[in-house]
RNA sequence: GGGCGGUUAGCUCAGUGGUAGAGCACCGGCUUUACACGCCGGCUGUCACAGGUUCGAAUCCUGUACCGCCCACCA
């Protein structure tokens, strides 16, 4: 149930303990440890669907240390979390550490100089080295894996304690990992669902292929690089020396690998030779011209020549023209060997295309490319000199390579057919900020071809399948062997399929597992489903799911974002959540992405040592959704600044709070108005994940509140003006403080805890949201006229307090010098105003007396300004 | 090539039809019993540019420039 109703006046004075000299310094170190041992931000797993509000929290990549953007966007999020919570709901907030995947194998083969070799057996004994040596050591995939496990879980440790200490309000105890059993499980179980309803495949084909990590790679993983490259114009005569026909191409080493040159259908030049042959130079291999719509008659010279595989588009052309198959590349980014004259490898001279080609064998694609050229050249085949031009090369987002294209078996799940469902289904959300949907229809809009799957790396989930293994030793991928439901999560490469025995593994008439571990975004996809407890437990299940809330960056709306609306989709026939939240990214001063390879990232502890969490978050929550944030810590200093303020306003606000009494007098009355009206519009605005809004209105209202309010009340809630002046203020003082930190509570967690703690029961984050009416109701008289009356007086009390002010500034004088007279001159409605905050005004101004007049009937001048000890007249 | 966002004070940014704003920085002043980690005051602008709509445009429309990002079958 919700928390009951915060009564917003009268006060405990036994409850009531005030620090003499109120600071910032250890908050966290004070609070982290209470909110765990209370459970504050625990989920109750009991509450109905519709008080639950359930986050879809970004699983961190483990792979080395937290940046500032983690503390920046995870801060967003739990603004949310937290207002959601005083809100009343029962909030999800887990967190997941996504361990699984190549920045892990990468970050544990530097980290202890190992490799992994899958063909050695496991060593229970082994210690990696203390410093990693100059070569790898060859390890087990369990010993491997083992390491994996090592390594991450110490970084997930640092990772929870950088969290903590930021004051994520998450319920550590619903922590997930994507290598962990339960997401083992669950990727495995989505997976045999969808192989069973024909949704997930698996073919042999072309796919993009990463030749340092040896793996297959998806589309939504490739990025495009500027890379300098040049134009080869190449020769192909026609047979028995009847003429030629010049290609350019960027990659001659795959000269080997060509299976025809082709033209645009309409491009009158090369009409004449469709359908003819001719032969490629250094290896005389017969191709034939043909015509195609997608080759473009600007390029080059207009006709292209057709490798096995040199980018996308021979693909396309391979398929649609029934092209055979001739690959050079092999899986490492060698060329491979090639026995010339063999079937397949027709060739006029069988002798000289071997001489040719051992040249290349076994180098990679960059160096067999100039030697290539070196053989043309030689040859007269090339015409020219290479043209250096820069081009766009497609890369695996994480590689260091161009990638190659190299046909092989692989898992792929159904997507394209789906891209119009997936289109609605990305319209059934609501997009923070709104525009962001662009960026998920443009990529669904574009996709072209189905969600490869599979990885050839170690540490990542299995697929739980085998196959059987025929009398004549083949595999029999048609025949796949799929674990049951009960048996997940499996590891095939360990476990045995039923009907098998373990000495049948690998042996013909036996069995041999699937090699292959699953993308990481095959199991990230489905942190709904991990977190939610899909299948594991239904209760749980049915309160929690759809979600509420996806908050996540931009750049991975393609990949996360994209490919978990798509599972649930196919799972559920649902949206995964109703909400993505998307967050911009921290840009270093030169508005650049702020990134490990620029050098220019502070370590965030530092960050939050120096300014405070308060402060850091302060930062953090001024970065509107979707809006890319400069680095500043000038920031964190105003929000470190503000926290100080809220503990001395607090202080001061608490430090005199009896006696209570009626909100009576008009500008109390008029504060605790305008308050109302904050609550209302800030409350609005954190529906609709403003929360940039809501400190920005909530800092100004407060700073006002403190150089206003607070300075004009200060005699009478002293008693200057007798005991119901000051029951009046001081009632007003209690409520709008027990309203201010409440606001405050999910931007400066710590700072307004501490303040709560010393007048109030149990935390400030479990206590409900302001409500506006609460506060309007401790005004007895709620009438238009009054309210406009109130109104009249604060803000000319505010008017005075700003004129006189001015006036003293620019006479430059000592505050002790005691101002004697004050004459004012403003229109007569206006001054009549003037004895209800008299008092007020002369009290915390320090004028001895004032004198109105009516003058300017539209605004007030101070006309008169005497002090006890004459000063010059500016 | 397609799409999205941005361009407002020296800096970081609010402001979506009605007299251009905040914080920081800068300048001047003030020990004031909540706070010198403070307070008071001041200075600061062709709202990128050009057209258009309107009584009125930073705001709406059209176009341009520049910055950033996303996407695309670039031989």
């Amino acid at each position: 149930m919700s928390a009951p109703p915060i009564p917003l006046t009268g006060l405990d004075p036994a409850r009531l303990t005030l620090p003499e000299k109120p600071a910032l310094e250890g908050l966290e170190a004070r609070w982290m440890p209470r909110w765990e041992e209370s459970g504050v931000y625990r989920f109750d797993r009991l509450r109905p669907r519709s008080e639950v509000f359930a986050i879809d929290t970004p699983p961190p990549t483990v792979s080395g240390s937290l940046h500032v953007g983690h503390v920046f966007s995870f801060t967003h999020t739990d603004l949310i979390a937290r207002f959601q919570r005083m809100r009343g709901k029962a909030v999800l907030y887990p967190m997941g550490w996504d361990d699984n995947g190549l920045p892990t194998e990468r970050r544990v083969q530097n980290y202890y100089g190992v490799r992994c070799d899958p063909s050695l057996p496991y060593d229970p004994g082994f210690a990696p080295p203390e410093k990693p040596g100059k070569h790898a050591i060859a390890v087990s995939r369990p010993n491997f894996i083992e390491l994996c496990a090592r390594l991450t879980s110490e970084d997930e440790q640092v990772f929870e304690r950088l969290f903590k200490y930021l004051g994520l309000s998450v319920d550590w105890s619903m922590t997930y990992a994507t290598i962990g059993l339960r997401a083992q499980r669950v990727s495995q179980l989505a997976f045999v669902r969808l192989l069973a309803r024909q949704l997930a495949y698996q073919v042999e084909a072309p796919t993009l292929w990463d030749v340092d990590f040896r793996t297959a790679v998806a589309q939504a993983e490739l990025e495009d690089r500027e890379m300098p490259g040049a134009y080869h114009r190449i020769r192909f005569t026609l047979p028995a020396e009847t003429g030629f026909v010049e290609i350019e191409t960027t990659r001659p080493e795959l000269i080997p690998a060509c299976v025809a040159l082709v033209a645009h259908p309409d491009d009158q030049r090369y009409q004449p030779l469709f359908g003819r042959e001719v032969v490629t130079p250094l290896f005389g291999v017969r191709v034939p011209v043909l015509a195609h719509p997608l080759a473009d008659p600007q390029k080059g010279s207009g006709i292209a020549m057709i490798c096995t595989f040199g980018d996308l588009t021979d693909v396309t052309w391979w398929r649609e023209l029934n092209l055979p198959v001739r690959a050079v590349i092999q899986a490492d980014g060698t060329l491979q060997p090639v026995q010339w004259g063999a079937p397949g490898w027709d060739t006029a001279d069988a002798a000289r295309a071997q001489r040719h080609y051992d040249g290349l064998v076994r180098l990679s694609a960059a160096k067999a490319r100039s030697k290539v050229v070196d053989d043309l050249r030689a040859s007269g085949d090339l015409n020219g000199e290479p043209r250096p031009i820069t081009h766009a090369v497609k890369f695996y987002e994480k590689g260091d390579r161009p990638l190659e294209i190299i046909t092989s078996r692989q898992w792929f799940i159904r997507t394209i057919e789906f891209r119009d469902a997936l289109l609605a289904r990305g319209r059934e959300l609501r997009w923070h900020p709104a525009y962001m949907q662009n960026r998920f229809e443009n990529w669904v809009n574009g996709l072209n071809g189905d969600w490869c799957v599979s990885r050839q790396r170690f540490f990542g989930v299995p697929f739980p399948v085998w196959y059987p293994i025929g009398e004549d030793g083949r595999l029999q991928y048609d025949r796949p062997i799929v674990a049951g439901e009960a048996q997940l999560p499996i590891d095939p490469s360990t476990a045995v399929p039923d009907g098998y025995q373990p000495d049948q593994r690998g042996q013909p008439g036996g069995f041999a597992h699937d090699p292959d571990v699953m993308d990481t975004w095959a199991t990230s996809s489905l942190t709904p489903q991990i977190v939610c407890r899909w299948e594991q437990e239904p209760d749980f299940f049915a309160r929690t799911f759809p979600m509420d809330l996806r908050p996540q960056a931009h750049d991975i709306i393609r990949t996360w974002l994209f490919d978990t609306v798509l599972r649930s989709h196919l799972e559920h026939d649902s949206v995964p959540w109703t909400n993505a939240a998307i967050s911009g990214w921290v840009l270093d001063p030169d508005r650049k992405k702020m990134s490990k390879s620029k050098g220019n990232v502070v370590t965030p502890l530092a960050l939050l040592e120096e300014h405070g969490a308060d402060g850091v978050r302060y930062w953090a929550a001024s970065g509107r959704p979707g809006t890319d944030t400069a680095f500043d810590p000038n920031q964190m200093k105003v929000g470190r600044r503000l926290a100080i303020k809220v503990l001395n306003a607090s202080r001061f606000a608490l430090g005199a709070a009896a006696p209570q009494g009626a909100i009576v007098e008009p500008v109390d009355r008029a504060m605790i108005r305008t308050l109302a009206a904050l609550v209302e519009e800030v409350t609005a605005a954190f529906e609709s994940y403003d929360y940039a809004r809501v400190l920005q209105r909530t800092e100004t209202f407060f700073w006002r509140f403190c150089d206003d309010y607070l300075e004009l009340v200060k005699g009478r809630r002293y008693g200057e003006q007798g005991p119901e002046g000051a029951g009046s203020a001081n009632a007003a003082l209690t409520a709008s403080l027990s309203v201010l930190l409440r606001l405050f509570a999910p931007f400066l967690p710590f700072v307004t805890e501490e303040v709560w703690s010393w007048w109030q029961e149990g935390s400030i984050h479990a206590a409900p949201w302001p409500v506006a009416d609460e506060l309007v109701s401790l005004v007895a008289d709620n009438s238009d006229a009054t309210r406009e009356a109130d109104e009249a007086i604060y803000q000319w009390a505010a008017e005075v307090l700003f004129e006189v002010r001015k006036q003293r500034s620019e006479a430059k004088q000592p505050l002790k010098v005691p101002i004697s007279r004050v004459t004012v001159q403003a229109p007569l409605e206006a001054i009549r105003l003037m004895p209800i905050v008299e008092a007020d005004l002369r009290s915390s101004l320090r004028v001895q007396a004032f004198e109105a007049s009516v003058g300017d009937p539209r605004r007030i001048v101070v006309v008169g300004y005497e002090a006890v000890a004459p000063v010059e007249q500016k």
